[in-house]
DNA sequence: TATGAATGAGTCTTCATTCAT
DNA sequence: CATGAATGAAGACTCATTCAT
């Protein structure tokens, strides 16, 4: 099995679909998927253009594949984080957290995937798809975070789902401005402390009145 | 003056311009800017392609416009409910709720708009300052009816600017799940309240303890 | 006959056409004949589009129209100067000076002229013909002018028509280059001195000998 | 180096280069430079339209390309046929006489280059600034012979530049009316002789008087 | 007659994909 | 496997000409 033995042949083409993704996600940062040409792809990694498509069949494909290296990392990573930490609010705050940090570290990959995000909207593509499922896989890890928290007492009874969600889209929105410079670059720390704090105690004066 | 005796020709114009940002609309909803040609915008209001060009400069001249004129619609009907509303949590209520009113309504526009938003990572195009100016307006809106309630003790004691961005956000990506159909479709105000539940108190089991 | 009471009609359509001429002689002597544009035409004589078709069946056909004027205005100016010389060296000489002054002061047809001189490699247009028809009528004027001064013992036994040609081609290079700038802008009459000395001595240190 | 072994590809290379300047030739001096398209340019080698452009940027590269091409090898077959000469007035007759012969053969050649001549004068375009150096230069090298033939006492005292222009634009437009069929078709030497015998003793009659 | 809005054929250029070497 | 030359479909935009008012 290539599991067991990977093969030289197996080794250096693994070696060349890795070349490859990593030369066409920093492109496609750059350019977006319709600005971006193969022949920059190909440069960007010095192959030539018609040996991408022994590894990939399309353009698409390849940004398919940069699209679900990412997703895989960054599910990883958090997933990580969530284990490490002990009680729910923690593990929801490691959520947050370790999400913050991965996206403003590979800033590159967060503009693909929140480019792509909207572009669901129009058509529908296979990318899209993924997408979609990752993004209800991730609001269900923390769903059940949230759920959890309920049950433990750490947290009112909420909707699980509504407030997945709400976290989820804060957290997103504010790489978002990270990445766009749209907000005061305070340190992350900060900008994450304020963010829970808003997510824990909400903006009203006075708890459950 | 035109303002006040329209001559035909300025109705006709007027009309004119109208339709092709109405359909435009729709095809830019439909097929994104790059993927839209203007055969399709054309062929969508029933005129010649050069037609177009009679009206607006350019392809991307014809985006910006359904752009603004959307903003623009956006803006007033946002404005007009604040302006109903009489205390500063009904305020920011009333923002919340009819912009979720509204791009629920209008979801082409969302779609647009949604995808602009994106887009604004990888090439800075002047439709991308537009829209930024535009979500630094309305954000600061919130952010002045924020500060307006922590003045009358009606809310604790939050960065103005950081819940104005959560609150922004999570609005904004309501919609999104509404429109892509990502969430269960429960009528909008219920929606709605959840949202603005989690707002108001968060998600801790107490306030400031 | 209208040649005897031409009603107010002929007078405005004739006044229209002068008045498209004039402007159309002026824009395509900037942009050429494919550069230039009806709306370019219309605009600079303050009527609309459409109105150009009313006098001129076509874009060529105004083309056509400038030209002919032109050219029927030199051949008269040319005419004008030669009959009020007396010997046939006057008269070649007056062809040559009336023929640079008349470029030098209506550049604007002078690069019409031109440009259409080599067009006529290209596609031969109907443009094409009439003006080779004057470029033969203008140079059997000198032809014959020479043949005159052979005859009266002035000149010396050359060809006619070899001598028609160089006379009249050194004269329109000439223009070119005062036009484009590409000699040193002596005063035309001086420039034609020096063009009649050559003309009527050539290089040679000296004669048959 | 490529100099010494030219790789196939190089060949191959070269070979759709000059493909494509020897069609383009052709095309743009049948319709000249407006007229010819890049469907016609791709046809007339039998390449696909897409093909040109990855040896040419733009129409205008093609162009200018045939052009630059001619030019050299007009200088040098003209500067060969001087050199083979010894006499001030040899050089100066090989001068037109290689040059007669060679637009003779290069008709293509020709229209094109003095269509560009003409076009000069309306939008100055880089093609043009090429063209205004080889006709100064080509003139200059003229103006030397002649500078010379007078200092051996050849020639009589001309302005040396005056005279490198007449018989450079009467050359040139010997061509033309060959060309176009405006003169009769008499041998090419014979045409030659004429010229020349005008340029050397003019058509007065009598030398120095 | 005058207008100028409407038309749509025609152009250059780009780029994902194929395929012979 | 690797290459990169070749392909040709597709798209934005222009502009001479027409025609309803």
């Amino acid at each position: 099995m290539s599991a067991v033995h990977p093969t030289k042949k197996e080794v250096v083409s693994g070696y060349r679909r890795a070349c490859i993704l990593k030369a066409a996600r920093k492109v496609f940062a750059r350019h977006g998927f319709e600005g971006a040409t193969m022949d920059d792809v190909a440069e960007a990694c010095s192959i030539a253009k018609g040996t991408l498509y022994l590894y990939f069949k399309s353009k698409r494909q390849i940004y398919m594949g940069v699209f679900k290296q990412d997703l895989q990392i960054l599910r990883e990573t958090s997933q990580r984080a969530i284990d490490a930490a002990h009680s729910p609010g923690e593990k929801i705050r490691a959520f947050v957290t370790s999400r913050l940090a991965f996206c403003d570290r590979n800033n590159s990959f967060f503009k693909i995937y929140n480019s792509d995000a909207s572009a669901i909207f129009v058509t529908p593509h296979p990318t899209h798809k993924e997408l979609k499922e990752f993004y209800f896989e991730q609001s269900r890890v923390l769903e059940s975070l949230i759920a959890e928290g309920i049950r433990s007492g750490e947290l009112r009874e909420v909707s699980p789902q509504a407030a997945a969600f709400a976290i989820y889209d804060m957290t997103r929105s504010l790489v978002s401005r990270r990445i766009l410079g749209l907000a005061d670059q305070a340190p992350l720390d900060e900008e994450a402390g304020v963010l829970l704090d808003l997510i824990w105690r909400g903006i009203g004066k006075d708890g459950p009145a």
